[in-house]
RNA sequence: GGGCGAUUAGCUCAGUUGGUCAGAGCACCUGCUUUACACGCAGGGGGUCACUGGUUCGAGCCCAGUAUCGCCCA
């Protein structure tokens, strides 16, 4: 009959799209609510509208996508829940940009137009990303797709800042907040990062003044890493138990350059051994100095605008920027001689995450949420163990941070985003926070209401995201209910603070229950140097062009192969190859299967089922088995690396290197159809059952090999095992039944042997094609019982006759396997000076493990305490090294 | 300053409860146009498991300390 044509190598780049294409046609990514299948559920971390996919998305992808092809190929209604967020920073970034190309702003545009062409570049572009996580394959249910600004996460959203706000657990206040000069915005805490930057501490002399206010002539001197924030100094503060400056508390001080007159107050806060032990108190710029301006009833000077520039307060320093102002102020000191010393001095910089500019602490009003409240829950939960870490070492981070948290500040001045709900009467000054907008004022009654200008931290719609994009507020939603609380988290943990603890912390506030059970934190992909991957270096590797050139199944593979128990990457595009050449050789082996004789197959055929007619197929069928479980030992301590791994040493050391070669003769024996039938069925039967395992990792080749085979077996009219899809089939139990220890133990006796006699051909030099004969020495029964599987020994090591207990010829070349003698004769072929050196190496090993093995055994503490059991195998171990080490020095004596 | 991680073959990394654990991939050496595969096959070389102590009959694994590198937090 005809046969199907198979490419010569592995070709994913088409193979793969029609493929992905059929399986989203096909409807094999839905779920039902309804479906009376336990359900399994993963949230994918949503990415960035702006984004652009990137190898932290492919490892992480990757490893969902394990999860949940692996469940729900367990007979699970396994819901991969995707979704996109806004980002606010970022896509408003992305927009303005736009717009500074068409030579206007957000400004002239006004904020409803600017929305307009944010949403429209949303629309336009924002799906390019899903796109993108389509060629990875990822078995998403995009039919359910979110995103955070769809209507129904908006309303949660607005939900929750009205509960946390009639709670009093959200607050405006005016407190010291980052700020972003470039952003022109607030950030929160977790959105700086600190940098230790070499700079100096300045030492800056204050005058001392006297009641009338005239100059004493006496000087402080303070200390700062940021000298253009004296502009906004109120006041010197010092230590109350620091004799040096006693006499100067309740003192005046002229601020040099500005001529502000400060008072010296006495604080705790104050160390007198950093510095002077004189500080300048600067309450508007300064988070520590804030608080003392409280204390002390200060009343802060703000010297900077929101661009980082000294604003009417700086005097004449206004419109120079921070760095500008900051030269100039030294210089003026300088002249005045009141910079008194400069130090070096390293210290952490803060910065923007989005953008590195380096935040200002900035004194602004903005809406706050207590999370200390929150927290305690989210702690209680992870130590009552509702939520577990993968690896459990995550969990410490996170109660550490949760511990010291700090207030979030949830507003930002950005148009992008979810509108702060918070309405103010122009007439009376009624504060109106509602779940709808209100049209008239609750106390007045006037329909003059302003909205706060602000929208909230992106993070704020994310925290909610485990149980909005399942239709939250709405608990009845059939999807909440099947789908809430989720099962497994997949992200990085460099967003523990950020999306996973706020994530269990509002899980527990607003539904009750923890969002999920199980976290699982990747490492993070770095270049082969260590560094992380970034634009700016220009050292990042894209997932696209790797899908590109190696195939989505190779780059799932090595991602997977590579994410080990969370520890980072270090990638090179060179690991890639690892995958293809897997791919590749799964490809081969199918077209060797594939090019047997399909024309056996009929009616009887049942490829679901094993068909063991020798010892290979019985081994083979026992590997499976304990892969089988080794595969679902893997996914259930969440180490898929180890699943993986599992897969690749069966079907390429196994099932290829072994198992493929020793059914080759009985494939090709045209005289014996029922074994040539069996040797098809029984092999592809083991094949297919792998490649079902390998489909969580690698989906594209084990479906396109199912895909094919199918096609075949149809034709024939025979039996269809998995049905039209391969990835929707369910997969097999591991069956203890199969797996033989007497069965495998006899096998890897045969492996030793062909092991063994293919050493003496290689070291002697033996022509591959050249036949040897061969002589096993030994106990006569052991013998007797290997005749049956004497033809893999002789097939495989290309032997011609193996001859049982025959008298020992000479000359030889000789090896020893379990206590068997392999003898060789080959006069006049074998180089006895390179038998020789071959001999004493083998001798020479197998002293040193006997030698360890004697020390061992003659400790007699050793016998007396350790497990009978383990002396038992010890001795036996020591037992087969001496015979072995007999037989072989036996045999370099005969060679001498 | 506090915490975490890493240190195993030339490179990148596995190594479960302490006893066949000294491993894999790449690289290297020697053969091989063997009718699935050179993205391959067969054979081979290569490691004082960072260091120093300790616990134990027994330590790559457990404990203490040291060193180097990296990350997070303050």
């Amino acid at each position: 009959m005809a046969r199907l044509e198979l490419s010569r190598t592995w070709e994913p780049q088409e193979l793969e799209a029609a493929l992905y294409r059929h399986w989203e046609e096909s409807g094999c990514f839905h779920t039902d609510p309804a479906s009376g299948k336990p359900a399994f559920t993963i949230n994918m971390p949503p990415p960035n509208v702006t984004g652009q996919l990137h190898m932290g998305h492919g490892l992480q992808d990757s490893v969902q996508d394990a999860f949940i092809r692996y469940k729900r190929m367990k007979g699970f209604n396994a819901l991969w829940q995707p979704g996109k967020d806004h980002a606010g920073i970022a896509t408003q970034n992305v927009v303005e940009k736009v717009l500074a190309s068409e030579g206007t702003d957000r400004h002239a545009l006004g904020r409803e137009a600017f929305l307009e062409r944010a949403w429209e570049w949303r629309h336009k572009y924002g799906d390019i990303i899903t796109e993108q996580k389509r060629k990875l394959g990822d078995s998403a249910d995009w039919r359910h797709e979110v995103f955070t600004m769809d209507p129904g996460p908006s309303q949660a959203v607005r939900e929750v800042f009205v509960r946390l706000f009639e709670k009093g657990l959200v607050y405006q206040g005016d407190y010291i907040v980052n700020w972003c000069p470039r952003c022109h915005t607030a950030i929160s805490d977790e959105e700086v990062d600190h940098e230790d930057k070499a700079s100096h501490l300045w030492h800056m002399a204050y005058p001392v003044l006297d009641s009338s206010g005239a100059e004493t002539g006496e000087r402080v001197v303070v200390a700062t890493t940021r000298p253009e924030t004296m502009l906004g100094d109120v006041a010197v503060a010092v230590h109350p138990e620091d004799e040096r400056y006693r006499h100067l508390q309740g003192k005046k001080l002229r601020l040099p350059l500005v001529g502000r007159e400060l008072v010296v107050i006495a604080d705790d806060f104050v160390d007198p051994a950093f510095g002077t032990g004189c500080v300048k108190v600067t309450p508007a710029h300064d988070p520590n100095d804030f608080e003392m301006g409280r204390r002390h009833q200060l009343t802060p000077v703000k010297v900077l605008d929101i661009n980082g520039r000294i604003n009417a307060n700086g005097g004449p320093y206004q419109g120079l920027d921070r760095y500008d102002a900051r030269t100039r102020v030294l210089e003026d000191l300088e002249t005045l001689g009141l910079l008194v010393k400069t130090e070096d001095h390293a210290n952490a910089v803060g910065q923007c995450q989005r953008c590195s500019t380096v935040v200002e602490p900035y004194l602004s009003r903005q809406w706050f949420v207590r999370m200390q409240p929150l927290a305690e829950a989210a702690m209680d939960s992870v130590r009552r163990g509702e939520i577990v870490f993968h690896p459990k070492r995550w969990e410490n981070v996170f109660f550490h941070w949760l511990e010291g948290i700090r207030d979030w500040c949830i507003s930002r001045q950005l148009w992008w985003g979810h509108r702060i709900p918070v309405f103010t009467c122009q007439d009376c000054g009624q504060v109106m926070v509602a779940r709808e907008d209100p049209s008239a004022c609750s106390a007045c009654g006037s329909a003059q209401l302003v909205q706060d200008e602000d929208v909230l931290d992106t993070w704020f719609s994310s925290w909610l995201w485990p149980f909005t994009t399942l239709g939250w507020p709405n608990e009845d939603d059939p999807r909440f209910k099947a789908y809430y609380p989720t099962d497994l988290m997949v992200t990085g943990y460099d967003i523990i603070f950020f999306w996973v603890s706020r994530m269990i912390m509002a899980g527990i506030e607003f539904t009750g229950r923890p969002p999920f059970r199980d976290v699982y934190f990747t490492g993070i992909v770095k270049d082969a140097q260590g560094r992380k991957m970034s634009k700016s270096l220009g050292n990042g590797i894209d997932p696209l062009e790797m899908v590109q050139k190696y195939g989505a199944d190779a780059v799932r593979y090595c991602m997977v192969a590579l994410n080990t128990e969370g520890q980072d990457i270090k990638l090179s595009e060179q690991k890639f190859e690892m995958g293809r050449n897997f791919a590749n050789k799964i490809w081969q082996a199918f077209r060797f299967l594939h090019m047997q004789d399909w024309d056996l197959l009929d009616a009887s055929t049942d490829l679901s089922r094993p068909c063991p007619r020798d010892l290979a197929d019985e081994w083979i069928l026992s590997r499976l088995h304990s892969t089988i479980s080794r595969v679902d030992e893997g996914f259930a301590r969440y180490r898929p690396n180890e699943a993986q791994a599992a897969l690749y040493e069966f079907i390429w050391g196994e099932f290829c290197d072994w198992f493929v070669e020793l059914a080759k003769p009985r494939l090709y024996n045209a005289e014996d159809r029922a074994s040539q039938k069996a040797a098809l069925e029984h092999g592809l039967h083991v094949f297919l059952r792998a490649l079902q395992l390998l489909s969580p990792f690698m989906p594209f080749i084990a479906e396109e090999v199912w895909r094919v085979t199918r096609e075949e077996l149809l034709t024939r009219g025979v039996k269809d095992p998995f049905g039209e899809h391969l990835m929707t089939h369910r997969l097999p139990e591991s069956d203890a039944s199969l797996v033989q220890a007497a069965v495998e133990a006899e096998f890897a006796l045969v492996q030793g042997l062909v092991t063994a006699l293919r050493n003496i051909r290689a070291e002697q030099g033996v022509k591959p094609r050249q036949e040897i004969r061969a002589v096993l020495h030994g106990d006569e029964e052991r013998l007797r019982g290997l005749e049956p599987v004497l033809r893999y020994v002789r097939e495989l090591a290309q032997v011609e006759e193996i001859l049982l207990n025959a008298p020992r010829p000479a000359p030889v070349a000789a090896n020893v396997v379990e206590g068997l003698d392999v003898w060789v004769p080959l006069a006049g072929l074998i180089d006895l000076d390179v038998e020789r050196a071959r001999l004493q190496k083998e001798i020479l090993k197998l002293e040193g493990l006997l030698k360890g093995m004697d020390s061992k055994l003659g400790n007699a503490e050793f016998i007396a305490r350790a497990p009978a059991e383990v002396v038992e195998k010890e001795r036996a171990r020591q037992e087969g090294f001496r015979q072995d080490l007999e037989k072989l020095r036996g045999n370099l004596a005969e060679l001498a």
